[in-house]
DNA sequence: TAAACAGGTTTACATTATAAACTATTTTAT
DNA sequence: ATAAAATAGTTTATAATGTAAACCTGTTTA
């Protein structure tokens, strides 16, 4: 009936992370940062949680002179996404 | 596009006694512990705070010689989880 | 009448989330 | 040239939260 919930996924921000990241398949920290309205302290940790899980993988460059941190959905991020919304259903239906 | 979602109601526990009551208008405790699968303690400490918050209501009583403790989903609980649910969709399609 | 069970509540602890403070560098203003 | 402000984040301290273990009160069973 009422499946667990994945509770890397059950987190708003994450959730609001993964969300934009499964349409875009890709995204810089800022972009993510001004689309979820969160503080960067915040955005930071979230997204290291989510790397250390295999859900998003990061990658560090610049642009022009100034850092840059871009996110990408994993394939297992796909997956846990989708299974974690196939269980919440159970829930809001 | 990501509208808060009601902490009260993000929550695993708290969500599924919700969709269980809404669904059966009224609940006792042994029967909310067997479905949702946890244990007293959690389940005690999350009606609390659902019904400190309005969304539903606790009856004590007595079943034969035994204490009894009902459940109700409030009009106010029914609002706040239907606006939850319409402000998760954007989350998770 | 002692032990086990029912139906919870309280509390202690661990986990989590979050913002404030910080670092490092770059751009702008003086 | 240099001080001030802005950019792009990270680290860390604290508050909030979730959870189970321990507890309580009464009842049934051995």
């Amino acid at each position: 009936m009422f499946k667990p919930l994945d509770p890397l996924l059950h987190s708003q921000l994450r959730l609001a992370i993964m969300s934009l990241l499964i349409s875009l398949e890709e995204a810089e920290f800022t972009f993510l940062k001004e689309k979820t309205e969160s503080t960067a302290g915040n955005l930071s940790v979230q997204l290291d949680k989510l790397e250390k899980a295999g859900y998003i993988s990061i990658e560090k460059s610049f642009k022009g002179k100034r850092p840059l941190t871009t996110c990408k959905i994993t394939s297992e991020g796909i997956k846990a996404f989708e299974e974690y919304v196939d269980n919440l259903k159970n829930y809001i239906q």
